[in-house]
DNA sequence: CTTCAACCTGACCATACGGTCAGGATTGGA
DNA sequence: TCCAATCCTGACCGTATGGTCAGGTTGAAG
């Protein structure tokens, strides 16, 4: 018991104290932006005292820096759902329901990085220029490959991607306007699953494999 | 002359600083939202003493607000183009054409009311629930018809909506990932054509009207 | 038990921000 | 020409924020 629990009191408490600070940091960046938040909203967040916040993570900055890498690591994951596919309404239709799980999921992660994007990118973009660039381009090669083979109708497989992004992040990031359209009650699982068949039944017959 | 000119002097001057000063914060809030926007940015960038805002609006809130209301007109006006269609494919291409040219010319407008809308809408809420539940009611209501006279395939008109929305806007709002993912370029003349033409031919075929 | 490093935090500081205001400049009607 | 209204702004103020730090507590190795 000691011998195993001893070791690793220590990097759990880290472990769970950073993770703590993240989550009330991804929520309280998502709400208020980056300029709008402070350390002390995102400590009263977390329930720990601002000096805490800052013998974790030295500056606002590097705070934030985390949460939005946490974020793109997820939003890389989801292409797990697109690889092996045997053809695009498998492929495509996969990542649909993986990223609308994400829009789902993690909303408060998906404002955050649309946040970060449109104003700049100023911390993840050497990013965008080397992992999700590399990431577009093998995954637009993999859609242009089913075109040739004749799998799909002919599109740019960019502006597919753009749509795919688009629709799917849309469902978190203007969720309160969605929520407001809804009569004010947030989408229950049944609209929820409309919403992601609906998207999905559009994609697919408007790439021609519905 | 004089008759004619005096007049007008005086309110043409305040119309053109008021004009000047929100052109100056739409960029400003945009490119560093609400939080993290400050008057003195905004004067600078309008090349006005910071006093001087402080004399058309009082608050920063109150020029915030009316970038975010002038926003919501142009947006609104879009819908024009969906009106007195003879049918979906007229329709939804004419609103698709609008609201990327919309994207194309007016991205700074388009960040800060996609930023209003990820913080919960905070200045626009009664906009959203009055006058955009309206608009949106009534052109489901269109699609809906269009739907109910077999001129396009069945689907939850709220859910395209918010796809036309979803995918229009990307282009503005996260405009820097694509041109970061178009080789550090804007999208040129061509490529906005091609945008836009990926986007309808998705779409139109996707309700199965192509 | 001792020791040391890791962990924690109340109190504090410098700065930057939104907003104010007194007083000056300009305009235009009488 | 005079005067009142409008326009303009440098200097100023209170506050809130990011960040620091000295000094205390806790955990665990020897």
């Amino acid at each position: 018991m000691t011998a195993q629990d001893r070791p690793l009191r220590r990097a759990e408490i880290r472990r769970e104290r950073e993770s703590l600070i993240l989550k009330a940091a991804e929520k309280v960046f998502a709400e208020a932006g980056f300029g709008g938040a402070t350390m002390q909203l995102i400590a009263d967040m977390a329930g720990l005292p601002k000096a805490n916040l800052h013998y974790y993570f030295a500056t606002k900055e590097d705070l934030y820096r985390q949460v939005v890498r946490n974020i793109f690591e997820i939003w890389l994951h989801a292409a797990d759902s697109m690889d092996g596919a045997a053809g695009p309404a498998e492929g495509i239709g996969a990542y649909i329901d993986a990223k609308m799980e994400i829009s789902r999921r993690h909303p408060f992660g998906s404002k955050v990085w649309a946040s970060e994007v449109m104003h700049g990118a100023p911390v993840i973009q050497d990013y965008l220029e080397t992992t999700l660039r590399d990431w577009t381009e093998g995954r637009a090669q993999v859609i242009q490959r089913w075109i040739d083979a004749g799998l799909m109708a002919p599109c740019d497989p960019k502006h597919l991607l753009y749509m795919l992004w688009a629709t799917t992040q849309h469902y978190a990031d203007f969720g309160h306007q969605i929520e407001t359209l809804n009569g004010g009650k947030p989408l229950s699982d049944k609209q929820w699953k409309a919403a992601k068949d609906g998207v999905k039944a559009i994609v697919l017959r408007g790439i021609g494999v519905l």
